[in-house]
DNA sequence: TTGGCTGCAAATATTTTGCACTGGC
DNA sequence: GCCAGTGCAAAATATTTGCAGCCAA
């Protein structure tokens, strides 16, 4: 079992659990969330999905997804031009380097984001939930073709 | 002088030099931006700016945002659901910290988030031109309330 | 069997745009 | 006087919602 299937899995298992009811539509965006590295927006999905459910409706996938959101299992990167992009590999917060050209979105590794929260906490009485670092930027494809 | 006039003069001399009008209208939207460290929306800027100029229009306020946007004299915090926030005061990318419950903004003082784009520019091959940290949390007044 | 889920269409909300008129320069 | 800017209304975009019928449990 690879990856991606072991982390469909684990969002099944959390539908389950919660007593949600599996439908094939909900368990073909929950395997693409899973499959796709691309951050993949709603369009994204619902145009993947139909390729396997022919009949899914937009606002199932819509649906679905706040599903997940609120049981914490995707993570939703909001924008207000382009439509909102998720992350249901790693649903708990954490940087992304956005290509302002081709839109693509990476996930990068970084060790010194934990300084910033940390130090946030103690300066403020904030009470912090979660953070959100996006890093916009060109990337190695698009330096290229310019 | 006090720091809103000298913000609020900048963007007016960075408006003429660039060859746009000065109007009554661009003026009030302007002064709003400079004054206000709420980052305050379209709307709040629309409805401020109509008790001292009764006739502007939401379209004129976005127009005029997006002018100076465009300049850099702005920045804009994209939001999908609520609506986009702008900032005149500290048109650079610079963290905000958001209550969750009250929507307020607050610009906190951080030193650390330099070495965060420093190890993302040696990290990958991105070209970084910005970032948007937003961290998420309840305000110490609305800590209270609950 | 039954109530949660789906799919359609309509509603909502935000921002953008077209265009005739107006007023800053 | 010229043309950028304004204001209105319509358009475009993204997401949510109501509801009748359906199907997973």
């Amino acid at each position: 079992m690879n990856t991606s299937e072991i982390r469909s899995k684990e969002m099944l298992d959390r539908l389950r659990a919660e007593g949600h009811r599996i439908t094939p539509q909900r368990l073909a965006v929950l395997r693409l969330l899973a499959e796709s590295s691309e951050h993949p927006s709603v369009e994204d999905i619902y145009e993947a999905v139909r390729k396997t459910f022919p009949t899914t409706s937009l606002a199932t996938v819509y649906k679905t997804i706040s599903v997940l959101k609120q049981m914490g299992e995707v993570l939703e990167i909001e924008f207000s031009k382009d439509s909102n992009r998720y992350d249901g590999n790693r649903p708990h917060p954490h940087p992304h380097l956005i290509c302002v050209r081709c839109k693509k979105i990476v996930d990068p590794d970084l060790a010194s984001i934990s300084h910033v929260t940390n130090e946030l906490t103690s300066e403020t009485g904030f009470k912090v939930i979660g953070y959100r670092l996006d890093v916009q930027g060109i990337c190695p494809e698009c330096q290229k073709k310019s």
